[in-house]
RNA sequence: GGUCUCGUAGUAUAACGGUUAGUACAUCGGGUUUUCAUCCCGACAACGCGGGUUCGACUCCCGCCGAGAUCACCA
């Protein structure tokens, strides 16, 4: 039997950590089995209903590169893959259900409903609708809630994560099928959808795991089989040990695109946190997920998030990328994340500046901050040398004639490049007699005046001949 | 409150009755002719508690404690 799996979000907003995995796992699985992914939108709750997040949701997976087989924008033999489009499926499932006498139309108004409710916390008791059900109910039609009549009994299953399960009859209830306004609720649009589309792998997060057994009865009373369950456990947030949400300041997926962070890096980090393969590798490319992934493995406890952790993944794919395929495939992800000024500079020069810059990115937009020296000619700041903890040691003479020696050398050198320009920065040690701290860190600000810059003959090299020495001119004029 | 799930260092995890409890991130120290980073080396750090079973338990069983999920005309 050929594998589906489906990712089924509800169109409500933006997909944040918290949640991409239920579209993770789903995708890995059915690549490794030759199946199919099925995308389907969840629109039942019109309430909720958030315009443009469907496309923030393709958007979102398109960027981590889980193509879906079937579902919006491909299409597919098992159309429309919005639920707001299916009513008439299930209206007719839902007859099924009438027929055979295993639904009724609940007449009871919301209010008494909510006054049962409230005995039952009182009496500290479960509340039950079947406790409640009408004697004699009215026949359904379309604006009245539709219940499911349960008939509750002991059930076992299997759960591919969480192992064998068992609940009893007191977690069974006479659930809403049809609501009110005639859309169907998620209980029974999921159970219909998923049997009309041949879904084989129902994976969700754990908090479906507790209601299972009145899909058990569904399924049972639609006759119908049963799929294989995969409940996935939370991504815990930073703090406490709740499942991440928005309300944890979750961020959505794109805004890590953003901010930098490679798709590469992304679903590593995230395809990690809570499985492994039992091997001690951490970086894994998607063929090599595919091909490792196992349901077996997922772990049963939730996972907190980490985003240092994931920070140093995006180093190690930001190097991988370089390293392995050159800074050609590097520039092509950098394009929206130069600082403006580098604007007017052309590719080959940028391209220059990331072949030095790349091993000291965490994320592509550190680009930003770390670059603008290149593209533009940096603020005097004599604070930045006279406070340097190296410089300091040398008088303002020193300084002077230290500045001016390197520019007399540099003048005079014929190849500018790396090499030569390592050999003479190395005589000019040997001239001035200087510790390498000193005569380095003094014109290593002389010509970026930042922070922190690449090796010295590495940044000089690509500033070129004139940039270099009219900075150097620069500071030797202001001191 | 009922039902269910989970519990190895700060974090993510390995172990599937016998190991000095392994690895990665983080942290701290050191190295690579300046800085930042990379890279390399090293250090610190964990089996929630209590009973069993066993020659021997992180591993199996029971209890406790702790954490979470669920009990919607939301998904």
């Amino acid at each position: 039997m050929s594998v589906v799996t489906r990712f089924a979000p509800s169109p409500t907003g933006y997909i944040h950590i918290g949640n991409v995995r239920s579209a993770i796992y789903p995708y890995l699985i059915a690549r490794q089995k030759k199946g199919k992914l099925i995308l389907r939108i969840e629109d039942t709750d019109r309430a909720r209903y958030v315009e443009g997040a469907t496309e923030l949701i393709e958007d979102t997976l398109k960027w981590l590169g889980l193509e879906w087989d079937e579902g919006p924008i491909v299409g597919g033999p098992n159309a429309p893959y919005f639920q707001s489009e299916r009513k008439e499926i299930y209206l007719e499932w839902a007859k099924k259900l009438i027929d055979s006498g295993r639904a009724y139309a609940d007449p009871t108004p919301p209010e008494t409903i909510e006054a049962y409710r409230n005995e039952c916390t009182k009496n500290k008791t479960p509340f039950l609708y079947r406790n409640f059900r009408p004697e004699n109910p009215p026949k359904w039609e379309l604006g009245m809630p539709l219940r499911f009549k349960a008939d509750p009994k002991d059930y076992k299953w299997h759960d591919e994560v969480m192992g064998d399960m068992h609940a009893g009859p007191e977690v069974q209830d006479d659930i809403i099928l049809i609501k009110k306004d005639g859309y169907p609720t998620y209980n029974f649009a999921h159970i219909v959808d998923d049997a009309e589309m041949g879904v084989t792998h129902v994976m969700r997060g754990v908090e479906y795991l507790s209601s299972t057994p009145n899909y058990l009865a569904l399924y049972d009373a639609l006759n119908l089989p049963w799929p294989k369950f995969v409940s996935l456990p939370h991504i815990l947030a930073p703090q406490g040990n709740k499942k991440l949400g928005k309300r944890d300041g979750a961020k959505s997926v794109t805004e890590y695109r953003d901010d930098g962070i490679l798709p590469e890096a992304m679903l590593n980090y995230l395809a990690c946190l809570g499985w492994n393969d039992g091997t001690e590798q951490e970086i894994y490319t998607k063929d090599e997920l595919i091909d490792s992934f196992s349901l077996d493995r997922i772990q049963t406890s939730g996972a907190r998030y980490d985003e240092v952790k994931l920070l140093w993944m995006n180093g190690q794919w930001l190097r991988r990328i370089f390293d392995e395929q050159g800074v050609g495939a590097l520039y092509d992800r950098t394009r929206d994340f130069w600082p403006e000024v580098a604007a007017n500079f052309d590719e080959d020069y940028k391209k220059k500046v990331l072949s030095i810059v790349y091993d000291r990115l965490k994320t592509l937009s550190d680009l930003r901050s770390m670059t603008d020296y290149f593209f533009k000619e940096p603020e005097i700041d004599l604070d930045l040398l006279t406070k340097n903890k190296f410089v300091k040691k040398l008088s303002e003479a020193e300084i002077e004639s230290l500045l001016k020696e390197s520019i007399a050398a540099l003048s005079s050198l014929s190849e500018w490049d790396a090499d030569h320009l390592q050999g003479v920065l190395n005589g000019l040690l040997e001239k001035t007699g200087k510790k390498p701290a000193e005569l380095f860190s003094l014109i290593r600000i002389a010509i970026s005046f930042a922070p922190f810059s690449p090796a010295l003959n590495l940044t000089m090299e690509v500033l070129g001949r004139d940039k270099t020495l009219s900075r150097l001119n620069a500071v030797a004029r202001a001191i």
